[in-house]
DNA sequence: GCTAACCCGGACTCTCGGTAACAGGAACAT
DNA sequence: ATGTTCCTGTTACCGAGAGTCCGGGTTAGC
């Protein structure tokens, strides 16, 4: 049984193709031909390769983060050798995967990329939505987590881990203010993976066991706890910020 | 060839074993003969697993963090299958190493047990120990995350298990505070977890990416911000500390 | 000498990642 | 109408690593 769609035999053409000059009759030998029958297919292995992320998360959602190949597969209703052709690699897939969950949590997390308000109305966005969405997908988080092979050999620097997702993305932000204050920039992404370890450790430890902590009450902790550590690295460089006071828009 | 000891046959027999009632006439049917060639091996078990930890140590140092246990049994010595009489699992043994970790960097943070001096002079030799530690086992923990099988049924996972060691001793270091200070003892665990994934987040991803900082850049940053949410916390109760002055001795 | 424990490795199976070879179908070209 | 091109898909096969089974060897206590 297919789950993808049938592939482009029932997709109209895209009709942006550049075959206005297919009837030029010479073209050199080196050239590639412009054939209409070559022109046909043209982005259809990155369809492609979304629709088989796009199975490999319904495959997580069902069956856990210990996904195989086989059972992703299995969800886009295709044989597992298939997805060769559009994955160099295990790996090219689960890099394809990370970067569609990169780019779900970016969107969750829109408040923090785009700050609102005051500074602690912006944090306390930015950790509602995280801790949401950890919460709400954390089979997704504990596959990418499990498959990350972070390249040891190959130098890539495509490590692609959630918590790398978001704190490069926290990075550029912090980034941003500290130049905007004229501030060393090297530490920001210090500060954007340390408040990620920071808000998903004490953040999962307490899903596990509360101790009659509320969840309002993990989030004040939190949300102050981020202030203070960003209010550090300000007045390091002696910049007073007042948490309560509206941020300068980051455009 | 064999690396590791060769076993009980050269070594002295422990002087402690209880076989002072072995010439007793009438052990009960149910009961376990006290036999000399039993009560030979006592403890024999665990003598092996640890020399197999130390193998997967030396192995991970050997070859980096991607060993197969192929590699760690040829470290020790042994072929492969023979792994199997001492842990049921491969990750087993991973627990096992794991568990290893965990008092190796237990040791190496003993400052942090049972601080001396002044608030800002205890964390600084926590994280040194820290950070010195990850930077210079950078494989090991590599090898720890990587491996991270989290046995479905229990969400195990061996960084995790580390991580909660540690975490768990900080716990009972900042109730122990807390409560002479008289305050709320809740969030003392809620403090550990977040400090550790903080310290652990960022410090991992300088090693994998430095950026240029240095490691007492790194470490700087880390005493700065741990000291920031512990002194939040005791500000939170009314409790002012002066992060120079001596501490009292936790006894 | 006998036997209870340990010691050992080799052969086998199973699963999974990955490759190769081969067959069919839809649209374009002629 | 027929062949070409590019995709579609499958099955068979290979190698690596995990895990099991089994037969045989060694030593110290009986």
């Amino acid at each position: 049984m297919y789950l993808l769609s049938p592939g482009p035999y029932t997709r109209a053409r895209r009709p942006d193709r550049l075959t206005a000059m297919s009837s030029s009759p010479a073209p050199s030998p080196a050239a590639r031909r412009t054939d209409g029958r070559a022109a046909r297919w043209a982005g259809q292995r990155e369809r492609r390769r979304r629709e088989f992320v796009d199975a490999a998360l319904r495959a997580v959602a069902a069956h856990g983060p210990e996904v195989s190949t086989e059972q992703i597969a299995e969800e886009a209703g295709v044989a597992r050798t298939r997805l060769y052709k559009y994955f160099t690699d295990a790996a090219d897939l689960q890099a394809a995967i990370a970067d569609r969950v990169a780019e779900l949590i970016t969107a969750e997390l829109a408040p923090a990329w785009n700050p609102h308000g005051t500074p602690m109305q912006a944090i306390a966005a930015a950790i509602g939505a995280h801790t949401t969405w950890l919460s709400e997908h954390g089979d997704l988080y504990r596959y990418l987590t499990m498959h990350s092979l972070s390249a040891q050999a190959g130098g890539r620097d495509a490590v692609t881990d959630v918590k790398t997702a978001i704190a490069r993305n926290l990075t550029a932000v912090f980034e941003h203010y500290l130049a905007l204050f004229g501030l060393d920039v090297r530490a920001a992404e210090t500060v954007a993976f340390g408040l990620v370890g920071l808000v998903e450790s004490s953040t999962s430890r307490w899903l596990e066991n509360p101790r009659g902590v509320s969840r309002d009450e993990l989030a004040g902790l939190l949300e102050r706890w981020v202030w203070r550590i960003f209010d550090d690295t300000l007045r390091a460089g002696g910049v007073e910020l007042d948490p309560d006071a509206p941020l300068p828009a980051p455009g």
